[in-house]
DNA sequence: ACCTGAACACCGTTCAAGT
DNA sequence: ACCTGAACACCGTTCAAGT
């Protein structure tokens, strides 16, 4: 019998149950999320795939959000930082690596959420911070413009994968419904008591997420150039 | 004795338990979180609030979600429009309004992460709308280019509010912690891996919130000015 | 010293059953 | 027809007690 069950006390069918650290309860997090989305990714449910109680992660990880954060930086190892050093104008190649970043947070809406209310600072965000400025440097832009407008832009991005849960895929028929109640009410929004609404209507609502997303880091990095930094930022 | 005590049957001290309508579900909601903050305002305590059970408040409101967004509309009512038709330059009155907006929702910051995931279209929201477009058909922005970037300014404000929950103010010292932490971690990036971010120093963590947002406000407007919107946006 | 069982204090949502 | 008690299936976090 070509059995190896000796070998591991049938504890469940985990793939190699990884050691109680920090990096093993992080991995086994990410693990999860593939599989069953951020939802899932609970301090409890977390414990019962290591074979523990929830208690035990808390000598690793200080909270929930933590752990997301952690999460997330995890992901961050997937963005392409190859722009940053191609041949090509620095503004596209800028756009190309920021959309890297955003289409990442795409698939993982709630991480994005979660990035919002307390963007990271993991080393893999460390990384991709870098790459900004480096770019941001090769277009010369002044030093106090990039500091803020690398800010600008990661927020941008974070917050448009936040909203979209890529709109336009099929399935999803809560959040098209949501859609389609909100396109009647602007829609429907009186030519008297809101002209310009009116006014605009269909083009209120035009556009791919992705469309408006490179437009709007161009309009982001268009607009530094032509925005001056008031007085001297407080020096920390 | 002076004692109406009779008049309602001592069911606790609620200041006039309201109608269980949609209304009165969202208007007990609004009181909640002023009150006690977001985190409290869940389906069960607010049916407590209003001696019911929460299965009866599923026949008025779909989700919590949807009742945070209803509790978001509701507060838009503080925003200040009158910027949209005072005298002078129509950009400072531009971003007067949507400073307005944004520093109702500095103080929610619950309500801002909220709409951040899914904008709102309450009635409040429609009039925000109207008086962004009217400034921005005021100073002359091509129709095009008024719908994406009025989107782009509520969406920045709003996630600028998600994120930062007042820091500076004082208490607060776990947010306080976390923001030296990661202070301390860009501070020490090595000049060797991370020129860039060595480079800039200090002037990554310079400016105040609010700087930052009035910046950010001006660079979205000024960049419009200089950014087309691509060909023609498909008409829904 | 390090780890964790069990408890505390909650959640959202559904649905069968009542009026 | 309208409403809701009770149940289902979970949560985060803490702390006293064990090894």
């Amino acid at each position: 019998m070509k059995g190896n069950s000796a070998a591991r006390p049938s504890r469940r069918e985990r793939p190699a149950k990884p050691a109680l650290t920090r990096e093993g309860i992080v991995a086994t997090a990410v693990d999860l999320m593939r599989a069953e989305g951020l939802e899932r990714v609970t301090m409890r449910r977390l414990a019962r795939e290591l074979d523990t109680g929830p208690a035990s992660l808390y000598v690793y990880v200080r909270n929930t959000a933590e752990l997301h954060a952690a999460v997330l930086d995890e992901l961050l190892a997937g963005v392409d930082l190859s722009p940053a050093t191609a041949e090509g104008d620095w503004r596209e190649r800028l756009v190309r690596l920021l959309m890297s970043y955003t289409e990442l947070l795409f698939e993982h809406p709630g991480l994005a959420r979660s990035a919002v209310a307390a963007r990271p600072f993991g080393k893999h965000f460390l990384n991709l911070t870098e790459a900004v400025l480096s770019l941001l440097h090769e277009g010369g832009v002044a030093p106090d413009r990039a500091a803020w407008l690398l800010d600008a832009l990661l927020q941008y991005g974070t917050a448009t994968a936040a909203e979209h849960a890529w709109r336009g895929a099929d399935e999803d028929s809560q959040n098209e419904e949501d859609w389609e109640a909100m396109a009647a009410g602007v829609m429907g929004a009186s030519e008297r008591t809101h002209p310009r609404i009116a006014a605009l209507g269909a083009l209120l609502l035009s556009g791919s997420p992705q469309e408006r997303l490179v437009w709007g880091f161009h309009v982001l990095i268009n607009g530094a150039a032509h925005t001056p930094v008031p007085d001297v930022p407080r020096p920390l």
